[in-house]
DNA sequence: CTTAGCGCTAAGCAACCGCTTAGTATGGAG
DNA sequence: CTCCATACTAAGCGGTTGCTTAGCGCTAAG
């Protein structure tokens, strides 16, 4: 029945921004939060409304279930990091895969809430909302995987295996997630820097 | 009711060989499978016991509870890998963090059933056991601090940052248990070579 | 003033949860 | 053959789940 932290919680996340009513965004907002804190399956809708300020019964008015809540949250999830990691442009190649990864990684350490229902509850979405999903995760790798390609083309990078070094950057960028914690040592924007660094080290050519 | 697939993953996983009698280890594979698959909190103790070819209340028999089954799987596979990191030896600096990593991520890609739960269920121990897991995952990442730390004092690694450069390698190993899939295109030890590969490179000094 | 509609709540439904209890089949010791 | 411990099952307990229903207070058009 208290909404403490919900407002901290929504300076934080600008992510929801544009979702209305009032009332369905903050449902959103609980979701997410208690999602990432609990899980999917451990999560009641008792839960999210408690957290939202309101009665069981009001998920009900803007959502039809609990799985759309999640569908809701994944969906705007991915197509904010997909966003993120194509509006990279200007500069170098080298340039352009720093800025990439630093702004991908550094998105998963910032909305680390949001990234984690993104990233581990896949597996709740129904069938339809899955498929979805799977499409713009597609994107997202054909995305990172043209700013290495293109420096490998420029001779740049040296990577043997294009695919493999694409999923273990996206890999590596993704598992911040798991890891990160808001009061810990780095910032997201360290986090960013230190991980393109890493990564553009891994790609550079034999000298 | 069905036992179907289980003699399978017997099989695949020998992790579990130590456990007796045979009713309480089948019960085991049966819930790592279980939450592997749906996650923890998904995952009802009459899965469990149907997986294994029993009745419901045949669990209670062999384990307190859902969670000292979870607890067993999280130990028994913290341990393993631990083990598998530490008995690294011979060989020179380079060769030997090239085993750790290929050692480490190919046991998170064989053993992605056992290690989705040791990496994504730590939430759902309880505070007393969740704290004995802590230590040994503590352990590991100092083992894998000293192999890069090793070659640092040698100069043969070239790391700005210590404590980052281990996070990132552990994280990049771990995080294959995320992605990996049987069927799919690397085996585990392909995967082992790959990241082995790469994180030699990433911290291979500058010419 | 009436009335329709919206956002919300109190109460509750059937189904399912982790776990317990009472009792049965089995097999080895004496 | 008797006895008893062991490994298991059938049935069920109290509590919780996702979701529904009936009805509330409020706003605003006619």
């Amino acid at each position: 029945m208290t909404t403490t932290g919900l407002d901290e919680f929504a300076l934080l996340d600008e992510t929801w921004r544009s979702v209305t009513p009032d009332a369905a965004r903050r449902m959103l907002i609980a979701a997410a939060h208690a999602f990432a804190g609990k899980g999917y399956h451990a999560t009641t809708t008792r839960d999210i409304a408690s957290l939202a300020g309101m009665s069981p019964a009001a998920v009900y008015i803007h959502y039809r279930s609990k799985e759309e809540l999640l569908f809701n949250i994944s969906l705007v999830g991915h197509e904010t990091s997909l966003k993120l990691l194509s509006r990279i442009q200007g500069g170098d190649v080298v340039e352009r895969l720093r800025n990439a990864v630093a702004a991908f990684a550094g998105w998963h350490a910032e909305f680390h809430t949001t990234a984690r229902v993104v990233q581990y509850e896949l597996g709740a979405l129904s069938p339809e909302h899955h498929a979805q999903v799977a499409e713009l995760r597609r994107q997202i790798d054909q995305q990172m995987r043209s700013y290495i390609a293109d420096g490998v083309a420029e001779g740049v990078f040296d990577v043997p295996d294009l695919k493999g070094a694409t999923l273990a950057v996206l890999s590596l960028c993704i598992d911040v997630a798991r890891w990160y914690q808001p009061g810990g040592k780095r910032t997201p924007d360290e986090i960013g820097a230190l991980y393109a660094d890493l990564v553009l080290r891994m790609l550079r050519p034999a000298n």
